[in-house]
DNA sequence: CCCATTGTTCTACTCGTGTAGCGTCCTGTC
DNA sequence: GACAGGACGCTACACGAGTAGAACAATGGG
């Protein structure tokens, strides 16, 4: 039919209406200027007739925004960070706005400046980041000419705005439900230290067994992904120390915990327990399935986007959002049913 | 310092580098004319003092092109789309490209077009469908104005062009190595009758049967989900035929099929062994890790986006990447080696 | 009957970039 | 010394949409 559905423009609408090109405009944005009922409905149906879509870059010229957002992106193969990203897409488009997806491991973990430019050169009007490495925070910022949220971040950090699960919190949660079942010698996976923060979930942890007058059992350092959860239970294992449970800090080293629990024969949670923070989906799929502190990651999208469209307090905000504890078979514990965990809180 | 990167405009280097704003575009561009060496330099220092870039509306108004393809996503739970989605990315960004995301669920599976129009009216160059509803296939073509590549078709189909795995040789090679294994009693987990063309995963399965003189197992028709093939391992494993072997056809099957084993209490590969095509890395940290055929998600993106970008042939044009069989745990087999399946073939 | 007011529409400029058409100057050759 | 030709650079317009300012028509009040 019409050759190019691009090439139909506000022009030939305005000819087949009879009308001039600023009234198609008032027409279609429902325009500054009122247009009388009948003028609008021969606008309407030449521009059904011709099948007229406005075009996106002049839109964006004229008016300087582009109604898309840049997403920034660390670990593409973290389900966390999978599923966040398409509640984000979900979410965004729910305001009528697309996400534009920058992955930071093609532009080398080196320049995380590098994203920015090339994600605020396509006129961005914000961007989200869910680098892991937090240390390219400050440069980040510096770096961005557009607000922007952190979308996964520890804590409050000064002039940043950031949306985060109460994972203190919901750590405290998941350990203490471990201690009440009998656990005497939780083991902890984590990541290196100094990676940002203190880690929320290694003070959750702490703050259980100080709470419940037990002793800490060890704790493993080793990298966020499957390889780190498998090689740190593994030396765990091999370790002098005692261990009747762990808690893996992501769902990536639980992946591997349980690959070495199996490998090694050991029983869960007839030998070791294993809980995990994140439950993606893939958390609850696994053998046997993990009892975890849920991230409501469909909150947080939404949250980061809210923070996003809201006012810039040059002072920063941080919205923490709860988890939800969600008991399986791999805590061995005797019910199976859930509960909510501390309410949403800000700060 | 700069109040606004984004006002940084081309008519401010020109003023700063004491030369007219054609000439800022012949250095930005190495222009369609040439720019003495000095005078150029002279240009760049003036950019970089001021941080200048580009206004890619501008440019888009200007050339009709934005740099940005569209990615349509039809089921984001699938580590398959996801893993395939990163692929995409880290490919265009190699071109300069960047990819626009509209997952299909929260347009409503039921009008493909407005998905589509949505993403047409941010002037994508290309589309990229990876909606794995077969049946949409001629609409979207219809509604599509921009070139457009099918990601992951199971064969040819006239005037479109697409990519896929060699499916029915690489389901073929994995039925025959469970057969060659000993197995005689080969279950098919697989999809819908009439969801497009006849499956060729189905296909492979069936010739590696007659090949080797065996009765081929049951088929067992299910969703391509986690709860689908768990669904569909309980229903074989109540059902009256014998059963050695589950072929599933994708890694969520597979995962749900691992879980009922498991709950039933079935030594995996001492009583069942279960093989999955997809091969994605939750094939490979699942327990027992899974032999699969494993479908090259790198090699279908490239080939994708040079398919968007080469010619327009009328007839449509179908290329298929081939799989790799992938040895672990879960056959039972002896040796544990990857061997590479057919090549690489066109049609 | 005139004029102010309101409602509706048109004209014209703007956003920032790509590039065609047209100088301008410089060099080499007869 | 005049002139052809090349190398550079500038001016000016187009891309498609948003909207302010002006124009025009219709209406009502005095």
């Amino acid at each position: 039919m019409t050759r190019d559905v691009r090439s139909v423009t506000r022009a030939d609408v305005a000819r087949l209406a009879g009308v001039s090109s600023a009234v198609v405009s008032y027409v279609v944005n429902d325009g500054p200027r009122p247009v009388a009922a009948a003028t609008a409905l021969r606008v309407r149906e030449a521009m059904d007739l011709l099948g007229y879509r406005p075009n996106a870059s002049a839109r964006a010229l004229r008016t300087g925004t582009t109604q898309t957002l840049g997403l920034v992106l660390g670990d593409s193969r973290n389900p966390f960070f999978t599923e966040y990203t398409f509640e984000l897409v979900k979410a965004a488009a729910g305001l009528g706005k697309h996400v534009l997806i920058g992955d930071a491991h093609q532009y080398g973990q080196g320049d995380p400046a590098a994203i920015v430019e090339a994600l605020v050169a396509r006129q961005v009007d914000g961007l989200l980041f869910a680098a892991p490495h937090h240390g390219w925070t400050s440069r980040l910022a510096a770096a961005s000419p557009v607000p922007f949220v952190l979308v996964d971040a520890p804590g409050p950090m000064p002039g940043v705005r950031s949306v985060g699960s109460a994972a203190r919190a919901g750590a405290h949660e998941l350990t203490r439900h471990l201690i009440a079942d009998g656990r005497r010698h939780v083991a902890l996976l984590i990541g290196e230290e100094g990676f940002g923060h203190p880690d929320p979930r290694e003070a959750g942890w702490l703050s259980a067994h100080v709470e419940a007058a037990v002793r800490p059992g060890p704790v493993m350092r080793t990298s966020f992904t499957r390889e780190g959860g498998y090689a740190g239970t593994v030396r765990l294992l091999q370790g002098q120390e005692q261990v009747d449970a762990i808690f893996a800090s992501n769902d990536l080293q639980a992946i591997g915990a349980l690959r070495a629990l199996h490998e090694h024969g050991r029983p869960i949670p007839g030998d070791i327990a294993l809980v995990s923070y994140d439950g993606t989906i893939e958390a609850e799929f696994a053998w046997p399935p993990l009892t975890v502190a849920r991230q409501n990651v469909q909150a947080m999208a939404r949250a980061a986007l809210d923070l996003l469209a809201g006012p810039q307090p040059s002072a920063g905000r941080h919205v923490e959002i709860a988890t939800q504890l969600i008991i399986r078979a791999s805590c061995g514990c005797p019910v199976a049913t859930t509960t909510a965990s501390a309410r949403a809180k800000e700060s």
